[in-house]
RNA sequence: GUGGGUAUAGCUUAGUUGGUUAAAGCGCCAGUUUGUGGCACUGGAGACCGUCGGUUCGAAUCCGACUAUCCACCCCA
């Protein structure tokens, strides 16, 4: 195939017969967000790369190898957002948006993008959905975090699909202690680890922990726990917000083991994950980074947040077997013989589209045959023949596609009032 | 960046030990006499068999390289 008709490595198409699907999870997480009181900020698609190498981290993957870095015919740096975090925060700095008043929720709908291999729901353009509140560092915060996550995943009648994983990474303080427990332990098994370990073993020790290879994942069994060195203040606001989503009712399990792979994250960290989307299990990830607004130039300012991920939510809901609704098939179709009949049709479906009801007539010069099977093919709920006989007597027959009924409607003024009344007594329409 | 699988029409596939114009189903378009869809029937468009090279009288079929794609490592949403 030819460069020109094939899509780059890593991005999708959305396609007309799949576009609802995206409408219907958009809207559906927008107006749960708007319940939450979070409201939509829009960034651009690129920042200056300095913002994700401090926001980000500088020793993350997502830094070091994944992003789309280019330079400017000005010689600036650019790069396409790996992630949605910065660009909000970098917003909330640019406009001191938090002299608004506290807390800051926000919610943003955007595409990143990440130079990676691509795999089973991993693609080089995603789309993440995310919240994010800035300004306080109470444990309510971090409840109201994951019950907004939850229940949006309630809603599309998945949130017993998907499991809860909690834990706290601690402060920067505590978690200094836990590194060198961690670096201790794992010392000692040297010979063992694989060559990634080996090397995680000065920079981030933590993420030893989530390796899946058998030895590694082995002997990190029997390697300390951060819950066992964090200090008391990231333990009493651990046990809050846990406590808080017992209150609520939402079920989750503690695992000391997960490790996020962006630096900015402190105390709470969680992720949704499902084992049947393959090897990308995480729906949506999250949790708190007290330390981000102060490291992008700032004030001290405890923040949180989470990203979900549009394409692996679909993907779930596409396994998980849950029905979207379709939007509404063709109302009525008008068939037309003729000059004036196709005059006359483009008057007749004006009134019933200012109705917000799908009307559509032929554009292709079809026979009357053809176009009859055209309003069968797209699922068109009424039909209506329009020739010279009907624009003499000024009405036609309306037929119910799917009894094969028919009735006399006007043609005038009326027609609108007419065919809605008959619309809506004849036509069922499901209701999610 | 490292592995492994796969590559025939828009989709799903068939193609016998290498042998003439590469099949089928679905989908698409048109038609089945004069003004009415679903069913059925008829016809049509659509494939340089992923690309390049090699073996051979002859390659969709065998070999090699490349490319694309899928899955996994890694990473993360």
């Amino acid at each position: 195939m030819s460069l020109i008709t094939k899509r780059v490595y890593g991005a999708e198409d959305v396609l007309p017969k799949d576009s609802y699907k995206w409408q219907f999870v958009e809207s559906l997480m927008r107006s749960e967000a708007d319940t939450f009181g979070f409201k939509e900020i829009r960034t651009p698609v690129f920042e200056h790369t300095e913002l994700f190498r401090r926001g980000v981290g500088d020793t993350t993957d997502v830094v070091q190898k994944e992003m789309y870095t280019f330079d400017t015919k000005g010689g600036t740096s650019l790069t396409l957002r790996p992630e949605g975090t910065a660009g909000a925060a970098r917003a909330l700095l640019e406009h001191a948006i938090y002299n608004d008043g506290l807390p800051v929720k926000v919610y943003y709908l955007v595409s990143c993008y990440r130079y990676e291999k691509k795999q089973a729901n991993r693609y080089r353009e995603f789309h993440q959905f995310g919240l994010e509140t800035y300004g306080t560092a109470s444990p309510a915060a971090d409840a109201e975090m994951i019950c907004a996550a939850q229940s949006i995943f309630d809603r599309l009648q998945i949130g017993d699909k998907l499991t809860l994983e909690l834990n706290s990474i601690g402060c920067p303080k505590c978690r200094a202690k836990y590194y060198e427990a961690l670096k201790e332990y794992f010392s000692q098994y040297t010979s063992e680890l694989c060559e990634t370990c080996l090397s995680r073993l000065e920079r981030n020790p933590m993420r030893i922990l989530d390796c899946k290879s058998p030895v590694c994942s082995k002997i990190a069994e029997g390697a300390p726990t951060v819950l066992d060195y964090i200090c008391d203040d990231c333990r009493e606001h651990f046990e809050g917000v846990k406590r808080l989503l017992d209150n609520a009712g939402v079920k989750y399990v503690v695992n000391p083991k997960i490790v996020r792979g962006l630096d900015y994250y402190t105390r709470t960290v969680f992720e949704f994950v499902t084992n049947s989307l393959g090897a990308q299990g995480t729906v949506c990830g999250g949790g708190r980074y007290d330390g981000l607004i102060e490291e992008l130039g700032g004030q001290s300012l405890p923040s949180l947040g989470f990203a979900l991920g549009i394409e692996r939510l679909l993907a779930l809901l596409d396994a998980e077997g849950v029905e979207i609704p379709k939007p509404d098939e063709c109302g009525l179709y008008i068939a037309v013989m003729g000059d004036s009949a196709q005059a006359k049709a483009f008057d007749l479906l004006a009134q019933v589209r200012s109705c917000s009801i799908h009307a559509e007539t032929d554009i292709v010069g079809r026979s009357l045959r053809a176009q009859m099977k055209y309003a069968d093919k797209i699922g068109a709920k009424f039909s209506l023949v329009l020739g010279d006989n009907e624009i003499a007597e000024n009405k036609a027959e309306l037929k119910n596609m799917e009894t094969g009924e028919k009735r006399k409607i006007n043609l005038d003024s009326r027609f609108a009032d007419e065919f809605i009344a008959v619309y809506c007594d004849e036509s069922t329409t499901i209701s999610f």
